[in-house]
RNA sequence: UGGGGUGUAGCCAAGCGGUAAGGCACCGGCCUUUGGAGCCGUCAUUCCCAGGUUCGAAUCCUGGCACCCCAGCCA
């Protein structure tokens, strides 16, 4: 595929040409282990690999662990197993934040010993006093000017533990007048007496994001240090920071995150939906989370062809989820089998075709690859067909079966309705009652016959039950940003179908398997499976032309 | 309000002083034993607005306007 111009590139060149960084490309993907990752991260892993892959350099995985309150290994797990899935490789570039805990020590003391930190004793809410608004100054803290000596003193006591959470911190000495907040001696290390997930208890400091992120980067000697926006007016305190220590000094990079249509990302609220049980954990097929679209049935090829598609720009922008759908379909279009499968069956006996018989009539796997071959599929007497594909008064522009008119069941034979069965009580059509003209099998030269439309069945005989979970998006409202979002949450995202009829070649499916539904969509094959009982979850409905001419 | 960003079609997004790419969506048509796929076509006389520079401006300059981010001991 050609690869796309943006912004990021630009830079990157324009450093290899002026030997910025001797040519090298070296990024990472730095999560922070509080949740799973969702299709926004995808995006900003897509960039970095990519980049990497691209201008040969390397991407590194490190988990940006300095806040043990919230972060847990199973999130570290998923992070790993999800970053793979999407078909990258940190070979052994695997990192932690907490990995440069001690170093990070170190530096803070240098900056001690320059005269650039000191140890506060101010509150978080003193803190926040005199931090000052946007438009005025903020105030000294009392303590700025202790003595090297002192500070030295206190900060490695605070590290010894000898004071309680909350009581001192060690802030850079910046400039509290600063147009900027960041840069008004921000907090570099706070108390915190929990247990890390991977030091354990050998801290009770625990370095700020703003502190370690930078000289993170600097120490994995990363080139390109992509971010997102938010951490634009960050960059002067990075900045400052790598130049106080004088050491490697990469290059930031901010760029957009990804808004989705119809879809929530923050973190915190894809936490709570999952808390709440709005949702059956993370890996929930509604989730745009990398697991749940995993298990919605989506490629890690589709998930990269839309993040080169959506692009990157620093304009804050929302992307059309038809546009995820597209890139999926056009992946499963090419690969996924073809099968015929019922979801909401309609019986239909045939009352000229032989009692007993069993054709073994030929289907096509996939009509745009014709290496995956052909199968055998049963045909009957009695079929079911889709309920819809039926209707007693057919609207105009409908092509499907109704009394007295002509359909082809796919890669059979042309029937014609003529009569339809209903129960007394409801007035619902139970049965159709049908006749085939059996000149007209497939194949055979009086097929060419054109009729108006062709339908998909499965034979009664041969037919397997399965339970179908029909996914709809999660959120009504395009734009489910507000402080009312959970009121937008759509009631039908998920309905469950049982007694589905799927065709006999499917009792070898296994889990995780994609198939198209044909005239339906695509549908994979859920975990919860059982052998014999299977689960199938749609991934994305087909293009649906009708669909529209009858909305309309 | 001080600071930092961003404004090109319904949604993304190229463009970098030489006369508005591409994708999605939408709308037509062809084709089709999937109302799928594929193919063809339509879709910005104008780039947030107003001035200016220039033979020539989405691109450069000036001044506005709109939207987003920042006042965590979160990341």
């Amino acid at each position: 595929m050609k690869i796309r111009a943006n912004f990021i590139r630009e830079i990157i060149d324009d450093d290899s040409k002026t030997n910025k960084f001797g040519g090298k490309v070296h990024t990472r993907f730095p999560p922070e282990p509080n949740g799973y990752l969702h299709i926004g991260h995808a995006k900003s892993i897509c960039l970095n690999f990519g980049l990497a892959r691209d201008y040969n350099g390397l991407a590194n995985l490190r988990f940006d662990d300095t806040n043990p309150a919230k972060e847990e290994q199973e999130y570290v797990e998923s992070i790993q197993q999800d970053v793979r899935w999407l078909g990258f490789d940190w070979e052994d570039r695997l990192y932690y934040a907490s990995d440069y805990f001690d170093q990070l020590y170190d530096y803070a003391v240098q900056l001690i010993k320059k005269g650039k930190a000191y140890v506060c004793d101010l509150s978080a809410d003193q803190i926040r006093q005199f931090r000052g608004t946007f438009t005025e100054p903020g105030k000294n803290s009392p303590d700025r000017d202790r003595s090297i000596e002192e500070n030295l003193d206190l900060f490695e006591r605070m590290r010894k533990g000898e004071f309680p959470d909350g009581s001192r911190t060690l802030r850079s000495k910046i400039d509290m007048a600063s147009p900027n907040l960041n840069l008004r001696d921000p907090v570099m290390y706070r108390i915190l007496h929990a247990s890390h997930q991977r030091t354990g208890d050998k801290w009770c400091i625990y370095p700020m994001y703003d502190w370690a992120h930078g000289q993170s980067d600097s120490i994995e000697k990363i080139t390109h240090s992509i971010c997102t926006l938010e951490f634009e007016d960050h960059r002067p305190l990075y900045d400052w920071f790598v130049e106080q220590l004088g050491i490697y000094h990469p290059q930031q990079i901010e760029f957009a995150r990804l808004n989705l249509t119809y879809t929530v990302m923050s973190k915190r609220r894809l936490l709570q939906l999952v808390e709440d049980r709005h949702v059956n954990g993370w890996n929930d097929p509604r989730m745009p989370t990398i697991s749940g679209l995993r298990r919605r049935g989506y490629t890690p090829e589709s998930i990269r062809l839309f993040a080169d598609r959506i692009g990157v720009s620093k304009s804050e922008s929302t992307v059309d989820v038809a546009l995820l759908e597209d890139c999926l379909r056009d992946d499963l279009n090419k690969r996924a089998s073809r099968v015929m499968a019922v979801l909401r069956p309609l019986r239909l006996v045939i009352e000229n075709y032989p009692e007993g018989v069993v054709e073994e009539l030929e289907a096509i796997n996939n009509p745009e690859d014709p290496a995956m071959g052909t199968r055998k599929v049963p045909f009957s007497k009695i079929v079911y067909i889709e309920h819809d594909d039926f209707r007693e008064n057919p609207p105009k522009k409908y092509f499907r079966l109704s009394p007295g008119v002509e359909v082809r069941l796919r890669y059979a034979y042309i029937i014609k309705c003529v009569g339809v069965i209903k129960d007394p009580q409801s007035g619902e059509v139970t049965e159709l009652r049908c006749t085939y003209d059996s000149e007209t099998k497939s194949g055979s030269p009086q097929s060419a016959r054109k009729v108006k439309g062709t339908i998909h069945w499965v034979s009664a005989a041969h037919a397997l039950d399965a339970e179908v979970r029909v996914y709809d998006r999660l959120f009504m409202a395009e734009n489910p940003g507000g402080e009312n979002w959970k009121e937008l949450m759509n009631p039908n995202s998920l309905q469950v179908l049982t007694k589905c009829k799927v065709e006999p070649s499917l009792a070898k499916a296994k889990i995780q398997d994609r198939f198209q539904f044909e005239r339906l969509g695509y549908f994979c094959v859920d975990d919860d499976s059982r052998e014999g009982d299977k689960v199938f979850n749609r991934t994305v409905t087909l293009r649906d032309t009708w669909a529209k001419i009858e909305k309309a």
